[in-house]
DNA sequence: CCGAATCCTTTTTGATACTG
DNA sequence: CAGTATCAAAAAGGATTCGG
């Protein structure tokens, strides 16, 4: 095997893709707040709004919708007076937001080292100019 | 401990923030295939364009120079002619990219399960009207 | 070879007001 | 209570051109 091989492969796009595909459930800017607060039990539309500071009702709707779609939440109606609606995480989203401890994980780790660095660059940045 | 005071806390901000802290280097469109390019050895640029199917230099160049403000790859240049250089990944980078496998081993075991939901979910929509 | 600069399109998110 | 509708802004990504 030639040892230019490795590198003509193409950064396997099939690993790349995987985790992009994770990405469009739990990437977007709410997705996994709503996911961490549905897995730990049902939970209703205000009571998300009220848990996730900053939210506006429409991003929490827009979310939700695309949670539900894939299959993520299950979305139940109470036909009451006012009508009262459930969303519960299925056992595929907390999969995933297990699957998101490790990233978590190494953010909360290393955070510090990157603040560093990132200081590190814009100085020298700054000295060249 | 009241009941309700589970819900009232709000979703644990800082692990929400955590992961968004660690998406930002590898939740672009292009970050995680240079990480995991960089990740087997010291790459060139050209070399990596052509490994990468799609990117552009543009993009290329953008993605690399926050990799690199943010610490997770180090920047060689080769004075030359023509000139030369050389991306390495730091071992931050590295543990990153490992952080990465949950999830893409998430999204690989359940893509099927998602298609199969959203299917569902529209085949449910398209009926309803 | 390795970029920087400019211009443009698409995607995502937010503010605000209204409804069964 | 649980949303919709509309408008606007911002961010991300891409095409193209130029330069050391």
């Amino acid at each position: 095997m030639p040892a230019e091989s490795r590198l003509s492969d193409g950064v396997e796009p099939d690993v790349c893709a995987a985790f992009r595909d994770a990405l469009d459930r739990v990437g977007s800017k709410w997705g996994l707040a709503i996911l961490a607060a549905a897995s730990e039990g049902p939970v209703r539309f205000a009571e998300l709004n009220r848990m996730i500071p900053g939210i506006s009702r429409r991003m929490l709707t827009l979310t939700l919708r695309t949670l539900e779609r894939d299959g993520m939440l299950v979305r139940t109606v109470h036909p009451t007076v006012p009508p009262q609606v459930e969303y519960t995480a299925t056992s595929l989203a907390k999969d995933l937001f297990a699957s998101t401890r490790a990233l978590s994980a190494w953010a909360e780790n290393n955070h510090e080292k990157i603040a560093a660095a990132r200081a590190a660059y814009d100085d020298a940045e700054a000295a060249r100019q």
